[in-house]
DNA sequence: ATACAATGTGAGTGATTAGTCAGTTATGGT
DNA sequence: ACCATAACTGACTAATCACTCACATTGTAT
C-alpha cells in the first residue's frame, strides 16, 4: 500500500466517518474538509473531485483487508482447517474494522459506482476464491458452479458479520465457528457416506 | 393494499426505475415527476416530501413481496418441505419482480432511512422467522441461537437472488434447488442416517 | 538573506434542486 | 348553466454544494 501523506489520509478518515453516518451525498465535502481540519481547496490538491476521494477511501480499505488476511494466514494442507483460517480472518475483519466494513458495504451497493469499480471489488475475494477452486478439485466440497458457491459464501460471511456487529458480540470467536460449521455442512462432501 | 390512486402509482413506478439506474440523491423530483408525466406540483400533492416518496415506495414493495409469499404458500406439517416453499417463493419473487428488489436491498443500505423504518423492515420475514421458531422447537433443524439464524437464512437468500439476477438465469428452479440443499445440509438437524 | 517552489487557504461562483404558491383546469352536485 | 371544490400546473425561490483561483504561508536550495 502507498504510504499516504498524513493530510491525504486525515481527509480519507474524515469523509469515512462522515460518509458511513451520513451517506456519500449528505455529506458535503465542506464538511469533510473540516472534520479533518484542513481547507476545501487542500481536499482538491489531494483529490481531483468528491467522487475520487470516494473511490480511494474505497481502494485503501479493500487493500486493508487484503493485506489482514494475507498476512495473518497460515498455509495448510487441510482444505477444510484452511477455509475455516480464511473464513474467520474475514470475519475477524469485518468485527476490527467495522467502519470499514460498513463503507465497503455501502460502497458495493451504491448506484454511482462504475461497473469498472465493481469488477475490481470481485478481486477481494481472489484469494478465497482460488482456494476454494482448489478444495473442490481435491474433492472436499462438493462440486457445483463455483460463481454460485463463491456467493453463496460471500452472502454468509456478510451476514455473519452483520449480525455479530448489531449484536456487539465479544464471544464472536463462538459464532464465527458456528457459521463455519453451518456453512461447511452445506458446502462440505464429507457427510455421512454417501456424499 | 390500499389502492393506489393512478398517478400517485405513476410516480411511484417512474421514481423506482429512476432510483434504480441513478440512486436516490441524483434522481431530481423534477425527473421524477416528468418520467410519470405530471407536474412538480402533483407529486407535492402525494407526498409530503421526496423522502415520504421513498418511503411510501419501500412500503409499497414490502408489502408486495409479503402477499407474493401469503398468496402463494401451501400449508404442509412437513417442515421441511413448508420451508422449502417459503425459500423458493421469495427467492422467486425476487427475480420476478428484480426492480423491486433492487430497490428494498439499496433502501436497507441507504444510511438516511430511519431506524424506525428498519425495524418495519424486518418485519418482512416475519412469515419466515415464526416458521423457522416453529421447525426449530420440532425438532427438524438444529437449535441455535435464532437471530444468528434467521440472518444466515437471509444472507444466502439475498445471495441467491442476486446471483440468479446477475447471470439471468431461467433455468433458475434448479438454482433454487440447490441453494436450499447447501442451506438444508447447514441447518437441518437429520444429517447421517437419512441422505 | 534571497529566490523559488510547493503546499495550503477560504471567499466566491455557477449550477442544481427540494419545495411553494398563485393561478388554471377538471369534476360533480344542484 | 352555475358554482364550489378538488386536482393540477410550472415558473419561481431559497438553499445547498462541488469546485476554483487569487493569494498567503511554509519549506528548501543556494
Amino acid at each position: 500500500m502507498r504510504a499516504l501523506q498524513p493530510k491525504e489520509e486525515k481527509l480519507l478518515m474524515a469523509a469515512l466517518r462522515l460518509f458511513n453516518e451520513f451517506g456519500f451525498h449528505n455529506t458535503p465535502t465542506s464538511k469533510i474538509s473540516k472534520e479533518a481540519g484542513v481547507s476545501t481547496g487542500t481536499l482538491y490538491n489531494y483529490f481531483q473531485s468528491k467522487e475520487a476521494l470516494i473511490n480511494s477511501l474505497y481502494l485503501y480499505i479493500k487493500q486493508h483487508s487484503a493485506e489482514y488476511v494475507r498476512e495473518n494466514f497460515e498455509m495448510t494442507d487441510d482444505y477444510k482447517e484452511g477455509l475455516k483460517r480464511i473464513w474467520t480472518l474475514i470475519v475477524k475483519w469485518g468485527f476490527e474494522y467495522p467502519e470499514f466494513f460498513k463503507f465497503k458495504e455501502s460502497f458495493c451497493q451504491s448506484p454511482f459506482i462504475d461497473n469498472l469499480e465493481m469488477e475490481k471489488a470481485k478481486a477481494d475475494y481472489d484469494f478465497l476464491g482460488k482456494y476454494v477452486q482448489a478444495a473442490m478439485e481435491s474433492g472436499v466440497i462438493r462440486n457445483i458452479d463455483e460463481g454460485l458457491f463463491l456467493s453463496q459464501i460471500q452472502g454468509v460471511m456478510v451476514s455473519t458479520i452483520k449480525y455479530i456487529n448489531k449484536n456487539d458480540l465479544g464471544k464472536c470467536s463462538d459464532t464465527i465457528n458456528k457459521t463455519f460449521d453451518i456453512l461447511w455442512n452445506g458446502i462440505g462432501a464429507d457427510k455421512g457416506s454417501v456424499f
